[in-house]
DNA sequence: TTGAAAGCGCTAACAC
DNA sequence: GTGTTAGCGCTTTCAA
């Protein structure tokens, strides 16, 4: 059977279809109780749901929202930025488009346009890393940018504080007794996160007294094995130097620090502490010891960019919200091996003893 | 300034709204090259895009599709899926609304709701993982199911072959030579593809003339801790019965079968092959050793899932569709380690020297 | 307290 | 070849 429509509701309830739809929209005129109840009755009768499209050609307004982004649905990373994003629509009553474009500019302008033909109340365009981007031609200019920022301003947009991040874990591992602490850096086209968290890192040192050892910064392809290969320079480092903590870039390059120690035969936490960033769902608590990293918040992201795109949240007209990244405390950070007084004569090798120093200190 | 309107095209080429429209639709119609040419420039003149609203009220065809899933969108596990539907729907003009329920049946319910409104053209059901599902009530009958189907049957839908993909990782395993290989199974409320998956295990055992070994059939929580307690069990075995392979239900399971080898001291693939299900992204291939495993084909169940909704291909009616699982290989299945003739006095220990019977035989 | 009617922007049957 | 016009299903102004 075909949808009723709103004159349907009206002729069964023997009113007007003005009536009807002064109930159903719960306007505030003077419409008597009795005429009310007759017309819910008739439009449940009838199976009435007014048409989201004939609506939104007479407002103006589709109760929808565009959702353009690079990868986030359809790479494992970000999703959560998704779910909160989602979570605000529907408590707002609002539906969401989904394009990822795979960050292809022909694409996107093709997906903007589309969207713009459809009306949506309002544009999120998002990243699936911490990016500035060139804000892509055509792209409404009450759009809220998640997860980048454009590279002329003139947008709301928000994005995780890295800096503040990257502190935080380096004074997780500070806090623990650690001096000699290495960051494992992203290499190559190095994101702007690794540029923001290498401040945070310098700054805590800084606060610490710890004088910078260039030797303990060091860059790696941002996976695993890329990882393991980096740490395993670090290892090899002369005992004095040697670090014995690591903060990485990112949980991915945890993973390989885990690797690389595990295959010297190092314990974590016991002969070197690690502590990641992302905390990346389903691989950082998982883990053996689970991963102490630092929290994006995706989902706290997707929310802010939602409510500010609908209008909920007050974002500052072309400003850049920075958010909070969380320390999880889990179990791969403790104190460091007690100091050797003076440089040994032993060589960096695989160990397959117990070290002299790996017993704890407390 | 406004949107511009049809009919400001119209004035601005000096003809009717009609030709206007057959122009830009591309219709047959008689209409002279020179109109056209004139109301194509006059269409980009004063920057006209069609109102899809209106156009979907007229037509009552939005060139719109509901896809409504349990949380692929929100979770790591299968946003390929999103990446092949919406691959689909790009290339057929679509937009997708996509909502995330968190399996909440009321918020599903709405959703069904709130995307009939709106007129959708098609709709699709995802679910993260495949399993049977209760076709919510209000759901069209022309949706398809992706990733799951419904328990009462009646709508088309698209699943993996899990039952053919289990017969192949141990027909993997058969061929380089294990007798003994274990079935490191999913345990609590086990899913669907877990008896699939055992029942191709069963299948290529008895093909092989392999008499199963409940004690090779173990259970574990599905996360990597589960994985490496239950293989720590199955190491524990005295060496005869000790498997020299291990398929496990997924990628999960599988690292903390890698975490229990090198807690052993075994080496993987010379001590101890194993496979993989999922070909989870970002982490099969980035284990070390990488992950021989099965892959689960999300972006072609999606592709199909969006061709079948939007008629480009033919789905039967009321039926399901068997998905192949390529088997990926990478270097996590070997040779077993050369049978010990007889029970010896070795135990299972850490062996830091490659075994005799390392070498590869084939 | 209720109803008539205009109109959101478009397509398509029909007329010329 | 091209134009007129009737709706698609709704909201909302204005009148009664």
């Amino acid at each position: 059977m075909a949808r009723a429509r709103i004159s349907d509701v009206a002729s069964a309830a023997g009113v007007s279809v003005t009536t009807v739809s002064l109930v159903l929209n719960n306007a505030e005129a003077r419409i008597s109780d009795d005429t009310r109840q007759r017309v819910r009755e008739a439009a449940k009768a009838v199976g009435y749901e007014p048409s989201s499209l004939a609506r939104g050609l007479r407002t103006q307004r589709t109760r929808t929202v565009g959702l353009i982004s690079d990868e986030i649905a359809t790479t494992p990373f970000a999703g959560r930025m998704l779910a909160g994003a989602q979570d605000v629509a529907r408590e707002q009553g609002h539906l969401v488009f989904l394009v990822d474009t795979g960050a292809d500019a022909a694409i996107e302008r093709d997906a903007i346009a589309a969207l713009a033909a459809q009306q949506v109340d309002a544009m999120i365009y998002a990243c699936m890393w911490h990016q500035v981007v060139d804000a892509p031609q055509g792209l409404r200019s009450d759009a809220v940018f998640l997860d980048c920022r454009p590279a002329g301003g003139g947008y709301r947009s928000v994005v995780p504080d890295d800096r503040a991040g990257g502190a935080a874990a380096v004074r997780e591992l500070v806090a623990a007794g650690h001096r000699r602490i290495a960051y494992l850096d992203a290499g190559g086209a190095k994101p702007i996160a690794s540029h923001l968290r290498l401040e945070g890192y310098l700054e805590v040192l800084g606060e610490a007294g710890i004088e910078p050892d260039p030797a303990l910064h060091v860059e790696a392809d941002v996976s695993a094995l890329g990882g393991r290969i980096a740490v395993e320079g670090l290892l090899d480092l002369p005992e004095e130097r040697r670090p014995t903590a690591i903060f990485a870039f990112n949980d991915r390059l945890a993973v390989g620090a885990y690797t690389a120690a595990h295959h010297r035969g190092l314990d974590i936490p016991r002969d070197l502490s690690i502590v990641g960033y992302d905390d990346q769902q389903f691989v950082a608590a998982e883990q053996d010891p689970p991963l102490t990293t630092i929290a994006l918040p995706h989902y706290e992201m997707g929310r802010w960019a939602m409510e500010v795109a609908l209008g909920v949240r007050a974002g500052d007209e072309d400003a850049t919200h920075l958010m909070e990244c969380p320390v999880i405390r889990r179990d791969s950070v403790g104190p460091p091996p007690a100091q050797v007084a003076k440089p040994s004569r032993r060589r960096a090798s695989v160990n397959t003893e117990r070290p002299p120093w790996a017993a704890p200190d407390r």
